[in-house]
DNA sequence: TTGTAAGCGTTATCAG
DNA sequence: CTGATAACGCTTACAA
């Protein structure tokens, strides 16, 4: 316990030092119990118990060519989350409270009350990466978790410490996985089929917008839709399509132009949207690509005075925890984001089953699920 | 690309052999780029990129001495988490859908109804993971995530793996944690102050608990109170006390027998209400540990035909997503999550500030803010 | 500016 | 059953 003593990190060399054995038996002590007597196992086992010694991580990894961990990573979402207000409102050092003093940390400096909003978290995001967490631990498998923007490095970087990696990935960022393919397995979430080596765990979002038109149609008689959000994710692609491939089917008028909402910087919105008042070019329903579009198209049409559901149905889509909170609550379609987690960790920890027909990867689809609240017009 | 070949995971040799350099300028190649010629540089990059290249995290780590990465680890906790219903309803492999087929996942067969339940998902340790996850990546550092039961290999395990571990303890936690202090630092959420040399993080209880008197008082004339929740964790210890000195101070009654419900099993809480009204003792207001019993509570009283507020005042603790869910909406003392994970990681990560005097760990405690809602009467 | 070589702490293969 | 010893892939003096 004293200070210049025992500061290093014990090793398989000191235990087997204080247990006058060789650091084979130290490493046999814990990997393979059986392979060794009783009494010297005890005796590495409380050598190692006194010295505190935890093997590294890092030597085993080596030694091993296995990490024995699973990464998740994250572009630019997960940064952008981490600075919700960079935009709307700099934080002035609010977000880093001293802490190297004694006294109490005060409610007012921890940013507590914005920080807390419910539309930030938890968001589709993070109930996916809370389904890998939970899959992984019930694996026994400690879970590397990384963020970053589409610089490639910190991809890199992850890459090199865990066995797997799934990843929420941003458009720009095929080309950049290309080169870990043969590496590591890789599983994408919510990207459409392609002729590459990575798995696959997305949502039937033709499906989704289909469910989600039928009802419109039959509770509500919608008779003429506008999709919110800019389709470039091939999810957004996805549903942008399906709305119109649904609408098409049930004969009802969809407009082909999607009202561009940039969840970030929806500040055109509210401009886009009193355009559409004023040319009467005003849909019954507004559907948007994800409940933060919807979120967003709310504030907007509250801004310009408009009722939901009255003058304008509003539709979300993932269904995120949020969405039970808007007022009214937010007719959405649901991703099973927890079992989507799991799969992805399943697949790569190697207990998802044999893979699909000769090596191919995955590509496990889910299907969604409406879930009606008010924003439609029920109840 | 071809399958026997690329499996292999390409290293600085494979590396320096295309590049036609020696392992050393592959190294610097990426750490000192400044110490390479242009050329040299641009070559290693090239043939880096080529093989797909990613450098060992194990091997690095070695080397330095340094994983990189810091830690947060749960006991207990998150692993109860990991299966809700494992004693109210076993899951007959629903959990775990088949993934090794080419047909779509349906609904029911993914759990997402059950497991999507708010008063599981964002807890309090979601939250604070949360700011530590952030915190960590506005660092540049990846999170490693684990968790495990009281038996202490998990722990050993990733104390292995980081350079600094965050901790959710268990009751049974100091013991175990005592063997690592040494080795690297460690931070432990919610913990009363000990002779030990672990840094902290936590929330002044006592001064929630006033709070939270003080209005039930002032604002609605309670005079009597009891206490849900079994004070064996050292933060429900501190509720408790809290409770009973706040009361004392105010001069109100307040039980000294807190009504024993244990989150998970909380089958007894019934019976206690049940017996506590029979025999006339119910108090004014239930206040109890955390909101997770709070919510038990409010089952419980439903179940015996009492109204909240009318009948008891039930209060909570911590300020979770699903108290703003419960019906009526539950009065509670919220803790700053984010900011106490987003502390920790800056503790570990050495960018706190100096450590108190002489060493000392540091013990940082946060103001909680009591978040009036309607279970105490209030609207 | 580039190359050589010595660790880093395990695991695993052989001998004994 | 136990002990030497050679990898494992990288970083980093130190030489060239």
């Amino acid at each position: 316990m004293s200070d210049g003593e025992a500061s290093r990190r014990p090793t398989v060399y000191d235990v087997a030092e204080a247990a006058q054995v060789s650091i084979a038996s130290v490493s046999f002590a814990f990997r393979r119990p059986d392979k060794l007597s009783d009494g010297t196992r005890q005796r590495v086992l409380d050598a190692a118990r006194r010295l505190g010694y935890a093997p590294s991580a890092a030597a085993r990894g080596l030694a091993r060519g296995r990490t024995g961990t699973l990464g998740l990573h994250a572009f630019d979402l997960l940064l952008e989350r981490a600075d919700p207000l960079s935009e709307t409102r700099p934080l002035v050092g609010l977000q880093s409270p001293r802490l190297d003093t004694d006294s109490v940390i005060e409610w007012g400096e921890t940013d507590d009350d914005v920080l807390a909003d419910p539309r930030a978290f938890p968001l589709y995001v993070d109930e996916v990466q809370r389904g890998f967490e939970l899959e992984c631990w019930s694996l026994g498998r400690p879970v590397m978790l990384s963020s970053g923007s589409s610089s490639d490095v910190s991809v890199a970087d992850t890459a090199g410490r865990v066995d797997g990696l799934a990843i929420f990935p941003s458009p720009q960022t095929a080309p950049t996985l290309a080169r870990y393919a043969p590496t590591i397995p890789i599983v994408l979430f919510s990207v459409a089929p392609a002729d590459d080596p990575h798995h696959r765990v997305r949502v039937d979002n033709a499906r989704g917008m289909s469910d989600l038109v039928d009802h419109l149609v039959d509770a509500h008689g919608v008779d003429d839709v506008a999709f919110v959000g800019r389709p470039e994710a091939s999810d957004t692609v996805e549903r942008f399509a399906g709305l119109v491939a649904a609408s098409e089917a049930r004969g009802i008028r969809s407009r082909l132009d999607p009202v561009d909402a940039t969840v970030r910087g929806d500040d055109e919105l509210v401009p886009q949207l009193r355009a559409m008042i004023a040319e009467g070019r005003m849909p019954r329903a507004l559907v948007c690509a994800t409940d933060q579009h919807a979120f967003a198209t709310m504030d907007a049409l509250a801004a310009e005075g408009l009722r939901v559901p009255d003058d304008v149905i509003v539709t979300g889509f993932d269904g995120t925890l949020a969405a039970r909170l808007t007022d009214p609550p937010l007719t959405t379609v649901r991703q099973p984001m927890e079992a989507m987690g799991r799969a992805a960790a399943r697949i790569l920890a190697g207990t998802a089953g044999a893979a699909p027909a000769d090596g191919r990867p995955f590509d496990v689809v889910f299907a969604p699920r409406l879930v009606v609240r008010a924003t439609c017009g029920c109840r």
